[in-house]
DNA sequence: TATAATTCAGACTCTTTTATCTTTAATTTA
DNA sequence: TAAATTAAAGATAAAAGAGTCTGAATTATA
């Protein structure tokens, strides 16, 4: 897998946060949890990573939860996945050889940086503003049909 | 990681077994272990799976080994990849949502899915006659410098 | 036939990831 | 102040991946 299970989850979550209309300031994490059906206390964790990144702002209390700490055309998606995941999926070799690069190629060098450089640049160039605004239209889904169902809470 | 380290040991193996000049028939996977610096056992199980996918022979006991099942123009990587990592690397969205296709794109699809299509073609296209040359002449390095010590057994 | 070299097979341990459970702290509201 | 709501924090457990260990089976060679 190139991302792990804890950023998508938070990919997710961040994408749920960012299109939610409304006027209320923050979102509780059991609610992102129920329509996501992701487990509540395993996001919790993965939202705290985010809010110490300051990705995220958060509150407690009635009323409180999560919220983005910027607008979210100031949030890439790779901000996420750097947060969540580190570099180390986009820097090193592939084959696992220390080193990377034109001067000691492994054999799988050539493709594979051509590849990785498509997928760093869509993740940079994607923020949360586009995305969002294809997610309220319905032109993009964050979650597949299992939150058709409800999720027993955890 | 986009592959495990069982798949990118595997890569490893095979291309050094195809790599080997000579006219011996079988390559011993002590010897493989030991120049490449990975665990021997661990390596065993490895090819003993590539040897059951009809991508390695093997044969027991002196001068015994591992060699290549077919021709090396007959191997691709991906041949490998799919026999030690399964092909749900490719398949499937990235953010984990069951089901990846146009009609229903999560919001990586669209970059993602160009990205995996030169991944898998890079995979598919990359064959052990292609590669083996290039590391014969130098111009490919299928280990680091670890391989400069010698690996205490195991 | 005895011995050494080698893969095969399975159980086992260690580490990381993923997930759950419980308690604590902060905040609002009545 | 008391009660309810919510995130924070930590302990624990489950699952998967990575790696180790031991013994058995096969084969060549002396
Ligand atoms: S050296 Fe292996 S991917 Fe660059
Ligand atoms: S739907 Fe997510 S990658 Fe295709």
């Amino acid at each position: 897998m190139l991302l792990s299970k804890t950023c998508t989850y938070g990919l997710l979550a961040t994408l749920f946060v960012a299109s939610q209309k409304g006027e209320r300031d923050y979102v509780p994490i059991r609610e992102i949890s129920r329509q996501l059906n992701i487990s509540f206390h395993f996001l919790t964790k993965i939202l705290q990573r985010l809010t110490t990144h300051n990705i995220m702002n958060s509150y407690r209390g009635p009323n409180g939860g999560v919220r983005l700490a910027k607008t979210p055309d100031e949030i890439s998606l790779m901000d996420i996945i750097q947060a969540l995941d580190g570099n180390k999926i986009f820097e090193g070799c592939v084959l696992g050889l220390p080193g990377c690069g034109e001067s000691t190629p492994c054999p799988l060098h050539q493709s594979w940086s051509q590849s990785r450089d498509i997928i760093i640049h869509s993740f940079m160039s994607a923020n949360l503003a586009n995305m969002s605004q294809e997610i309220q239209k319905g032109n993009l889904r964050i979650s597949g049909m299992e939150n058709w169902f409800t999720r027993k809470d955890d």
